[in-house]
DNA sequence: GATAGACCTTCCAGCAACTGGAAGGTCAAG
DNA sequence: CTTGACCTTCCAGTTGCTGGAAGGTCTATC
């Protein structure tokens, strides 16, 4: 299966599956043309990264969560491990931009936003 | 006042604030010897980059909000506008974001984490 | 006057995770 | 035999810095 192909079987870009080659997580097979051919493992993969993606790990992360994913004699404890770790992140990334819009929102309606040139946003980034 | 104490006042790493130079937000004078050399205008520059940039405003927003700061004319609502645009994005990120920590608070805890291979997470991520 | 150390300067490279584009090869259809 | 849609590689750009190298300057001390 050529690149375009896989890359409408998996959901990731054509770019980004080049890109995953690059950095050594999805090496497919070469055609005698030098073109790229996906089988069957390969696009397990493709997959694999990309829902992982979409959960927000990192693509060392999924470098990591990938060669679990290959090992059958991994521990589910160092998946649940990397999962943990990713998701206290996600939980401190929430908390920082809750904080973030809480000021923001009261900023904003503080503010007139009219034509005049009075504005409770500059005078708190000015402060 | 020079680059160093500029940037204990403002609380911005040295290295930031040439950037910033850099890229045209703020540009301080010269002395003889080449140094840069701050003065209280360019340290409010300083200071208001630091909180925009904390409440998350992009480097391009920044730029806008500080044309908008030195605009003696400026309406509220071109400031309001960008702060508004900025805080939905915000909002945006945390629903985002918390629809990941959902799904992957339930396959952390879905999953044993002891030394066997069978992995809930894993098998969310390959299905 | 020499020297050490703490500043300062510029410029270049690298981070994450792609994305866009150029230049060129390949292939199937008409 | 040409067109157009693929494919390839490689290089540059994105955001917002950050680290480091190479070299100039300043201040203090001997």
């Amino acid at each position: 299966m050529n690149i375009s192909d896989a890359a409408s079987e998996c959901g990731l870009p054509a770019k980004t599956i080049r890109y995953y080659e690059d950095i050594g997580l999805v090496n497919p097979g070469r055609l005698s043309n030098g073109y790229r051919d996906y089988g069957e493992d390969d696009l397990h993969k493709l997959r694999f990264l990309q829902r992982a993606r979409g959960l927000g790990f990192s693509v060392e992360d999924c470098r990591g969560l990938l060669s679990l994913y290959e090992d059958r004699n991994r521990a589910s404890a160092d998946v649940k491990a990397i999962a943990k770790t990713h998701l206290i992140e996600i939980q401190r990334k929430i908390t920082e931009l809750q904080s973030l819009q809480t000021t923001l929102s009261e900023l904003v309606h503080a503010c007139h936003g009219d034509d005049r040139p009075n504005c409770p946003i500059i005078n708190d980034l000015a402060r």
